[in-house]
DNA sequence: TTTATATCCTATAAAGTTAGTAGGATTTAT
DNA sequence: ATAAATCCTACTAACTTTATAGGATATAAA
């Protein structure tokens, strides 16, 4: 599962692309049309612009824009930056490999299953950008 | 990411299939053999026989056996069983579906890819069984 | 029938994570 | 000056995870 914070994100962003047309979208916005917290959604943007996904312009007639064109933000690096690992174990992990202090990884006979779960996820996570999923409206 | 209960259930499923000769395995031997810890071992085990995986026998010489042949335990159950749902949104799963509420699941842009992940993924889980993953040591 | 050895069961708890909320400080266009 | 926006820190309630404690119960063997 990913978190709400996550999904809210995934949600935010879309929502910024699909409306943005060169002018700055108001979190107040986001969080009317979308169903979001506005405080809770406020944190997520700021972590956003933190990542280089966003950038913000500060009061009156401010508001955010992606950094990037909607074809280049993958929803893998969104969901990185959310939730951390998209593996589901910390071992098979490649950008937040940690690794299985109880078990020896040599001999593990899991690793593998979950190493192909982990690829086909990235394949599509990896593949799919904002500009993909707003083509589906 | 899977839980580390879930990652236990799956090693001492496993530890079960490989050393058991017709003969119970007990609760002792994998938490010492896999480095679990006895006692929360011991309510894993006991879910699993609750969701028909393990029989046990209580009492001197008691212990653990699989219910059904290792071919035919295959991991998306027990993973179910120990985490719940496989798939990334409660909207997508399909055995612990629940409708997002603060979104409109009709107009919704992203549950598309979220499906194609989960099938990727219960495409591996369903097809893998406990003696698939031991034949690979 | 006693004893040793297992599982079974309920309750509890510490730590970490999630999903927010509160209250203002700061910046900027008008 | 003022209105409107983001920025920032701190806090918190609820939930989940990862266990631990302390026996109750069942069974095989001596």
């Amino acid at each position: 599962m990913i978190s709400k914070k996550c999904k809210y994100a995934l949600k935010a962003l879309l929502y910024i692309s699909k409306n943005s047309g060169g002018k700055a979208i108001l979190t107040s916005s986001i969080a009317r049309d979308e169903n979001i917290p506005r405080k809770f959604l406020e944190s997520i943007l700021r972590s956003l612009r933190n990542n280089q996904i966003l950038i913000s312009k500060r009061g009156k007639e401010g508001g955010f824009f992606l950094l990037r064109d909607p074809k280049d933000i993958y929803i893998v690096e969104i969901m990185r930056i959310m939730d951390g690992p998209v593996a589901m174990l910390p071992c098979v992990s490649l950008n937040y490999y940690q690794s299985c202090e109880e078990c020896d990884e040599e001999s593990c006979t899991i690793k593998g299953m979950f190493e192909s779960i982990r690829d086909k996820t990235l394949d599509i996570l990896g593949k799919t950008s904002l500009h993909d999923l707003n083509q589906k409206a």
